[in-house]
RNA sequence: GGGCCCGUAGCUUAGCCAGGUGGAGCGCUCGGCUGAUAACCGAGAGGUCCUGCGUUCAAAUCGCAGCGGGCCCA
């Protein structure tokens, strides 16, 4: 049985559905109901467990699940393990934090193992609050068995992957510069780096020359401190430069520049004179020069320091580059290509080494001054300022960076790189430009991957290297590892229980780890195999990789999408997924970031708690392309709150009235004969809605499939077909026109429950239960185990939608006349007419008449033919002077006066039919007159896209008496209302009218008024005693009435 | 500084691919409806289509340059 429905609440239907999913397991039922069906691989991309989620991820996961709702309603067998991103320096950063952690020194004391179980607890905690997070929003994915980066398995996936490498030689171990924080003490990779403003010296400094007396070379540069470093200079090879003598405070010095930039170096040293010695080009410079600290860093005594050609100096400040390839990436390549010593005195701590002569100790930071001074002492500094630029911080501490050339671990992704172009033209991109523009040029001008990092909680670094002749081992297998170091079981694989495991070398002498673990980035780039849990066992992995979809932020093109590019590529020489969807971000209404500095951030569970989930869900699902960032608009959550409000009402509407008839939706097999044009319409509708949807989700257009879901609730559903239907369900009994209604009805909200079950899935489970499984206790359990609904195209036909959509313009037209004359719609009009355009609105009118006189509330509708003018509009003669003029001379003024006064209708039909018009004596001729059509007094006219409508407003005691009466009706319905009154209930009514006319109008239809409001006696006159349950005075219309309403108690038996 | 994306009414957006009089929703103002009712409907006002230049008979739409925002990179 049907049951009734109370107002909607939100967030009510969310906790009970979501209560319900639980207790039949439904996530796990719909997942074995498809196990047969054809297979999709989906994985997620793991979020990090570092504390909630936020609006961004929340999207992610919405779009995730809608779409695997859509794929798994097709019948397709569904893979989609939650996954968690659980290692890495962020927690770490969190930990040290909540134990007032400064540094290593710190960890090392605290013990490895502690500090690491810490980072496990907090890493498990927090995936335990996200997921609840996420279950909150509905989200249905594998929760029960999560893929976990810290799981024993799964780093064993990462280290089979190292191994591959290994073994294709694509993996190397070398010097590079690297990004570094000198607070975590460890390299970072280019995706951890944040750009922030900064504000660092900006100074000009001299290098002397060491065989030319008194000649400088001048470099630029914002880092003082890299100073010391300095190997070489760097021009480039095109540009001119010039040797000039500058004359400053009477003493003169020799500079060298690049010409273009001699002007801005005078500026800046406040050199007055100078005068040009000499032009050459860059390529043609050769020089040696001393370093600048060489009395201070002694180690520089043994360098050569000289100018080198490069093709990234810009023609900025003094086109000469400082260059120190201990601590820059240009630097190290330039001086790797020319084999410079890679000379770097600063230690992973940020402070100078040995190395550094007497600098040794100081902290870099603290270092820009010391060095600036010592450059001035020396008269070596020719200008010094600030500026304020970008520059790269450690996103998790927000330490600024320094670069460092350390020994690390790398991937050679760049020897990969034309095959994995490639790849990515074999992937499926959503929108076709994330991969083809966005990708591909990340792919093309990325660097080498850095994989290691000096710290403790992460997957530990699988190589051995031998402590006597350097041979490397990888260890694919954690039983690999145990074997070939001959140890029992181990505990766990994260460090220190790895750390001392030693492995005997072919040689003899002992093998010792890696002390480093893995960039994170190389946890989750595993994913696709590791969720499969390849290479523990291969089963899965050869029947679901590589996955047919994923779907993440348009930040994770340099991020997962490429990192599983590239591991995909090393493991197995090709791309792990099949097809992208890339979105984007949310920002504020702004469209600025949500940051919590600024105060702007919006939280999932604001939302919540404020509309629910479900509008939440639909509102990021419909407001944009997925690919597009997401302004948040509190408003536009609203609506589409009301939106899902409104699709409640109408589920709810029906259900009292199709109670009291004991519909059962089961018992008509059939299509009832009885259907009126509406019915057929709407079920039309449905079905071409259907295909819209289906074709948008074929592309992941989900807002392209979300948008015409409410237009279809609010416009043909709310709006127009409940409008439509509300007389029929009054009728009595077992009429077959109200039950055509209810039939058409109740189909349309049941493919509606289905097709919107992917995107709401809270609000279509719950009508769903009460429409499909309180009538039929053998329907599937859950409106997510139904298949997919496949359009009807019996019921397809778009001439009728075409027709409808006329009618539809004609009664807001005709509701738009009205309003120019200020009639109600509760009071009729004498009649409607139709002046179309053409005969496909013609046609409309002729078919769905009906409809059309309901609507417009008209006694009759007039239809005229296409193109012809009403003939009851009045005509005006419109003279015209410029003809009149030159034919009537004198007399011209008194034709005008004549033509304004005559017939309009006469004349323009003898124009029509003769050519001219006999005015008295003169003959009017058709350029002498146009025409303008007049609308009588109680007409009102409105235009709609084809055609015109005429509203016929004239009274007529008929339609007043019906008018009042209807007044009457509504006000007593209100005072039913306001007694809260069932809607069968019966009523005693009493109505007072002084108005003796208006009572006379009124009387005609008591009987009417009487059914209408369910009155058991109802009693109108001029002078009565008004008294009952409830009491009103009412001005209708500037008449007074005063009534009274009380409940029938229907008198004991 | 570079790559990609976005910029349309006070707000959120459709239209742009494929050139031909810019459409909605919210909000505002006015009006209507009344057993879906703490709901709903209609009308009106509101636009330098980010700016400039170009192509074209014609540009929100195509091209170039710039400005602003986002992501990524340097």
């Amino acid at each position: 049985m049907l049951k009734e429905a109370s107002q909607y609440d939100a967030k009510l239907i969310d906790q009970e559905i979501q209560k319900f999913w639980d207790e039949i397991d439904a996530y796990s039922k719909v997942r074995e109901l498809r196990k047969n069906g054809k297979k999709f691989f989906f994985v997620d991309g793991p979020p990090y467990t570092t504390g909630r989620i936020h609006l961004g991820t929340a999207w992610n996961k919405i779009i995730k699940d809608s779409i695997l709702r859509y794929k798994s309603m097709n019948g397709f067998h569904v893979l989609d393990r939650a996954g968690w991103d659980m290692h890495g320096l962020p927690i770490e950063v969190k930990v040290e934090g909540v134990l007032g952690f400064k540094s290593k020194k710190d960890i090392e004391k605290y013990g490895v193992g502690n500090f690491v179980a810490k980072c496990k607890e907090f890493a498990l905690t927090h995936r335990d609050e996200m997921t609840a997070q996420f279950k909150n929003l509905g989200v249905w994915l594998n929760w029960k068995d999560p893929y976990m980066t810290l799981r024993d398995e799964y780093i064993e996936a990462a280290w089979w992957t190292l191994k591959q490498a290994h073994e294709k030689n694509l993996l190397e171990k070398g010097l590079r510069v690297v990004n570094w924080c000198p607070r975590c003490e460890t390299a970072i990779a280019d995706s951890e780096v944040e750009y922030a403003d900064e504000t660092d010296p900006s100074v000009y400094i001299k290098f002397p020359l060491k065989n030319e007396e008194n000649t400088f070379i001048v470099i630029w540069t914002t880092t003082p401190w890299t100073i010391p470093a300095n190997i070489a200079v760097a021009v480039h090879p095109s540009f001119e430069y010039v040797k000039i003598r500058v004359v400053k405070d009477g003493k003169e010095e020799i500079l060298i520049m690049a010409e273009a930039l001699m002007a801005n170096v005078l500026k800046q040293g406040r050199y007055k004179d100078y005068e040009v010695l000499e032009t050459v080009l860059g390529e043609d410079i050769e020089l040696e020069y001393m370093h600048p600290l060489g009395d201070k860093v002694p180690k520089q005594k043994e360098f050569k320091h000289n100018v080198f050609m490069a093709d990234f100096v810009t023609a900025e400040n003094t086109g000469c580059v400082h260059i120190a390839p201990g601590h820059g990436i240009d630097d190290f390549e330039l001086g790797m290509k020319n084999n410079l010593p890679i000379f770097c005195p600063v230690g992973p701590d940020g402070r100078y080494t040995e190395e550094a002569g007497e600098y040794r100790g100081m902290h870099v930071r603290e270092a820009n001054t010391v060095v600036l001074d010592d450059l001035t002492d020396r008269n070596l500094l020719l200008a010094s300022g600030k500026i304020s630029h970008r520059y790269g911080h450690c996103w998790r501490c927000k330490t600024p960076i320094i670069f460092l050339a350390t020994e690390q671990w790398f991937l050679k992704v760049t020897d990969l790189k034309e095959k994995m172009l490639d790849e990515i033209s074999k992937v499926k991109w959503y929108p076709e430009w994330a991969g083809s523009a966005r990708f591909a040029d990340w792919v093309a001008g990325s660097r080498d991957w850095c994989i290691s990092r000096q710290r403790y909680w992460g997957i530990p670094i699988p190589v051995w290297i031998c402590e006597s002749c350097g041979e490397k081992e990888g260890m694919g297998t954690r039983f690999e590892l145990e074997k070939r170091a001959g140890v029992p079981k181990l505990p766990d694989l994260h460090r220190p229980n790895v750390d001392n495991i030693h492995i005997k070398c072919k040689c003899g002498a002992r093998m010792s780890r890696v002390p480093d673990v893995f960039d994170v980035w190389f946890d989750s780039a595993v994913a696709s195999w590791a969720t499969l849990n390849y290479p523990h066992e291969d089963k899965a992995f050869k029947e679901w990789w590589p996955a047919d979809f994923i779907t993440e932020g348009h930040d994770q093109t340099r991020g997962w999408f490429y990192s599983q590019l590239g591991a995909g590529m090393i493991a197995f020489g090709k791309a792990p997924y099949k097809s992208v969807l890339m979105h984007g971000f949310t920002l504020d209404t702004e469209g600025k970031k949500m940051s919590k500095s600024l105060g702007n951030v919006v939280s999932p569970e604001e939302v919540v708690a404020k509309v629910g989930a479900e509008a939440l869900r639909f509102y990021v699902l419909s407001q944009n392309a997925p690919w597009e960032d997401l302004k948040f608009s509190w408003d536009e959550v609203g609506n589409v709150h009301r939106m899902l409000n409104i699709l409640w009402n109408v589920y709810r509407f029906p259900l009292p009235y199709m109670i009291i008839d004991n519909f059962d939706p089961q018992a008509m097999k059939e299509i009832p004969e009885a259907l009126r044009p509406e019915d057929k319409w709407i079920l039309s509708r449905i079905q071409t809605l259907i295909k819209q949807v289906d074709d948008a989700i074929s592309e992941y257009n989900l807002h392209k499939a979300t948008r015409p879901i409410s237009e279809f609730i609010l416009e043909d559903l709310s709006r127009w077909y409940i409008q439509l239907i509300r007389p029929r369900t009054w009728r009595e009994a077992n009429d077959p026109d109200k039950l055509a209604a209810y039939y058409t009805l109740y189909e349309v909200l049941v493919t509606l429950t289905k097709l919107i079950a992917p995107f709401a899935p809270h609000i279509s489970e719950e009508m769903y239960r009460n429409l499909v499984r309180n009538v039929d206790p053998d329907a599937p359990l859950s409106v997510h185990m139904c298949e997919w609904v496949v359009p009807n195209e019996e019921f397809i036909d778009t001439g009728l939608e075409m027709q409808m959509s006329v009618i539809r313009e004609i009664v807001e037209a005709s509701s738009n006349a009205r309003q120019k004359l200020k009639r109600k719609l509760r009071w009729p009009v004498k009649r409607i007419v139709v002046a179309p355009r053409n005969d496909e609105v013609a046609g409309a009118v002729k078919s769905l008449g009906s409809v059309l006189k309901e609507q417009t509330n008209a006694k009759e509708i007039v239809l005229l033919a296409a193109g012809e003018t009403w003939n009851e509009l009045g005509v005006e003669v419109v003279p015209g002077p410029a003809a009149i003029g030159p034919a009537f001379k004198k007399e011209a003024g008194r034709v005008i006066a004549e033509l304004k006064k005559a017939d309009g209708r006469k004349v323009k039909q003898a124009i029509k039919e003769a050519g001219s018009f006999g005015l008295g004596n003169w003959t009017i001729t058709e350029d002498m007159v146009s025409f303008r059509d007049t609308i009588p007094p109680a007409i009102a006219q409105a235009a709609f896209s084809a055609g015109d409508v005429y509203v016929d407003t004239e009274l007529t005691s008929e339609i007043e008496s019906e008018g009042y009466a209807r007044e009457v009706i509504r006000r007593i319905q209100d005072m039913r209302k306001e007694l809260d009154l069932a809607v069968e209930e019966e009523i005693d009514a009493l109505v007072e009218i002084r108005d003796a006319k208006v009572l006379e109008l009124v009387l005609r239809l008591k009987d009417f008024i009487a059914g209408e409001i369910r009155a058991k006696s109802l009693v109108m006159d001029r002078d009565i005693e008004v008294k009952g349950g409830l009491v009103k005075d009412w001005d209708v219309e500037d008449v007074k009435m005063k009534m009274a309403v009380s409940r029938n108690v229907p008198s004991a038996i």
